[in-house]
DNA sequence: CTAGGGTTAG
């Protein structure tokens, strides 16, 4: 529709005849490049044909501007028209005008006619703006390859290399592979004193922060004297990309210390990093300044907003967001999906994602992540075998790792070992980690020593330096009194010198995170915290002593003791002794919960009037009454 | 011709 009304505005040639008109082209030129400076592409292309209907015939003036409209819009068989006019007038010698008709053909995807353009004028063979025309087009379509040629080309032939030529080709070292090569590009900068731009070292920092090296990105962001909001940015996101959540939280304060002001950009990286830490408070303080700078409206901030909220186990307040989003994508729906999912209400995930089929949203390969772990948190084990098969079979997609590692969880906890090592075995994509891990996992609930070895050997095979996994086996090995087992796991991670990395719990109270190691004794309330477990315990331990199954999953106390006092534990205490009756204490863990712990914080929830929400590295878990409501956890 | 942005599991 759209394409076809700009078509038939561009098709009316008879205005380039009557070009002889006399009239001047000024004003259109200048209203032209006010609406495209403002990215009022459609508008911009109306205005031409109101400028053609008029008589006025276009020059070198005019079609950089609807050039660039075209390009913006895609409007590849417009722009070639545009060519066609281009012609006519007899302007196309002009860089302006070839610059922006390479331009015009890249964003289009129209390499060939870009290069067509660029051959055919021998004077735009020695022009730096051509180069860097062609060189960014090369990169924007992924043929990076192309790209480097012609920057050699380009040196060779004695052409002035300007900072836009590196900005053009910087970019396409984005992965790990062609770091290499970007590095080299940087010492290019340097040599030809490029590196002073701005916009380059942005360039740069992005670089690496893209191919994983945050620790460069950090060293040139701390060597810039001057950092704009871009830097900011580029670090904060950086970070935030590569799974440093709280040197987010700290750049974000500095940031905010000096004076710089945030953009919706700034905060869509400081929101994704309160969602991995579940750092609640800060969210909402980062929603009052959403508020505040009027990004209420934003929809990358909505998307980042109803993620934190779910997340953080707010789903009402993720809900309403959702709700007041009059375009909902399908991250949107992603995220409320994946918020109910994670809090065990399944049936609700489900729904939702019913309802966004039926809004005619195709279903991406991130939704169904979304969708299987909500099965798997709610023990719906047939309705995510029914989701895997819908998958590939009614919308056509290819499901990956990510997947099978969620179904192999599936059923896995569902205690169809043999099927899920089945799955593994005849699944068409190469397993990797993450699915060995989750039937590792599996055997730990269901107590599989045998299982559990042989997928500890290919999972160590693909990630032989995390520590998870011989976490996970020599806990298997010492619950089936195996010594021999978990002294072999100890050795092999002295022999690779892997170190478990503490476990730590944390609570948000008043504006402030209290973070607890295992035995801690350095919190200000250490005494009346321990104080307060000592009573907890005895009064567990009656508990344990009436309830059967309980009994059968409740061990040594002693043997919990040798590591100290667990994290968990420190931090429901802390929680109440700091709050009153009726309230909501939420506790993250770093690794995963531990299930004597678990056990031992669902009695406790029996005794108190307290609800605890416990974050681990995998999931959540309610406790309310006596109950959690993992049905399918231990 | 030109630098920064959203989702997932284990």
């Amino acid at each position: 529709m759209f394409v076809q009304t700009h078509l038939r505005a561009l098709n009316s040639q008879s205005a380039i005849a009557k070009s002889l008109v006399p009239t001047t082209a000024i004003p259109w030129n200048t209203r032209l490049r006010e609406l495209a400076k403002q990215c009022l592409f459609s508008e911009a292309l109306n205005l031409y044909r109101r400028m053609l209907r008029s008589g006025q015939s276009p020059n070198a003036f005019t079609f950089p501007f609807v050039l660039k409209s075209c390009a913006s819009l895609s409007l590849s068989i417009a722009g070639k028209l545009l060519h066609g006019h281009v012609l006519k007038t007899g302007c196309e010698p002009e860089p302006f005008v070839q610059t922006s008709l390479i331009s015009m053909y890249c964003r289009c995807s129209l390499l060939e006619n870009a290069r067509k353009v660029f051959d055919e004028n021998p004077q735009s063979r020695k022009l730096t703006v051509c180069y860097n025309a062609l060189l960014s087009g090369y990169t924007l379509n992924s043929k990076f390859s192309d790209a480097v040629v012609l920057f050699c080309r380009m040196r060779e032939m004695g052409v002035a290399v300007s900072s836009i030529t590196m900005l053009g080709l910087i970019p396409g070292c984005t992965v790990p592979m062609y770091l290499a090569l970007g590095m080299c590009f940087h010492g290019c900068c340097l040599k030809c004193g490029l590196d002073v731009d701005f916009s380059v070292r942005n360039c740069l920092l992005t670089m690496y922060v893209k191919c994983g090296s945050v620790e460069d990105a950090r060293s040139l962001f701390d060597a810039m004297p001057e950092k704009g909001l871009i830097t900011w940015n580029a670090m904060i996101s950086g970070y935030a990309q590569n799974g440093f959540p709280t040197e987010v939280l700290d750049l974000y304060r500095e940031m905010k210390l000096i004076g710089v002001h945030p953009d919706p950009v700034t905060l869509v990286g400081v929101l994704s990093s309160c969602t991995h830490l579940g750092a609640h408070s800060v969210g909402r303080e980062v929603e009052r300044q959403i508020q505040l700078c009027g990004f209420d409206l934003n929809p990358f901030l909505k998307n980042s907003l109803i993620n934190m909220y779910a997340r953080c186990g707010n789903l009402v307040k993720a809900h309403e967001i959702f709700d007041s989003m009059p375009e909902k994508s399908i991250v949107s729906w992603t995220g409320v999906i994946g918020g109910y999912g994670v809090h065990g209400h399944g049936e609700i995930a489900l729904q939702l994602f019913e309802e966004m089929i039926k809004t005619g949203i195709r279903p991406d390969k991130t939704v169904f992540v979304s969708v299987l772990s909500a099965c798997s948190h709610s023990g719906m084990t047939d309705k995510g075998l029914e989701y895997l098969s819908a998958m590939q079979h009614k919308y056509g997609l290819q499901p990956g790792p990510e997947h099978y590692s969620c179904v192999v969880d599936l059923l896995g906890r569902a205690g169809r070992l043999k099927e899920a090592e089945d799955l593994i075995r005849l699944m068409p994509i190469r397993p990797d980690g993450a699915v060995w891990g989750a039937l590792l996992n599996a055997c730990k609930i269901h107590k599989n020593v045998k299982l559990a070895e042989l997928a500890f050997e290919k999972v160590i095979e693909l990630e032989p330096a995390n520590i998870g996994y011989y976490v996970l086996l020599s806990n298997i090995y010492s619950d089936a009194e195996n010594l021999e087992g978990v002294l072999k796991v100890r050795v092999m991670m002295r022999e690779r010198q892997l170190k478990k990395e503490p476990g730590c719990s944390y609570v948000e109270f008043s504006g402030k995170v209290h973070v607890f190691l295992a035995g801690d004794r350095t919190h200000p309330q250490t005494a009346d915290i321990y104080g307060m477990l000592n009573e907890l315990e005895s009064s567990v331990k009656e508990l344990v002593g009436s309830n059967g199954e309980d009994r059968k999953r409740w061990k040594n106390e002693e043997q919990l003791l040798g590591e100290g006092v667990h994290s968990e534990k420190l931090a429901i205490a802390f929680g109440l002794l700091n709050t009153s009756p009726g309230t909501e204490i939420t506790v993250i863990k770093n690794l995963r919960a531990c299930e004597d712990c678990h056990l031992f914080i669902k009695l406790v929830s029996g005794i108190v009037d307290r609800k605890f929400v416990v974050r681990d590295a995998t999931r959540f878990h309610h406790f309310k009454d006596g109950v959690c409501s993992c049905r399918d956890y231990w």
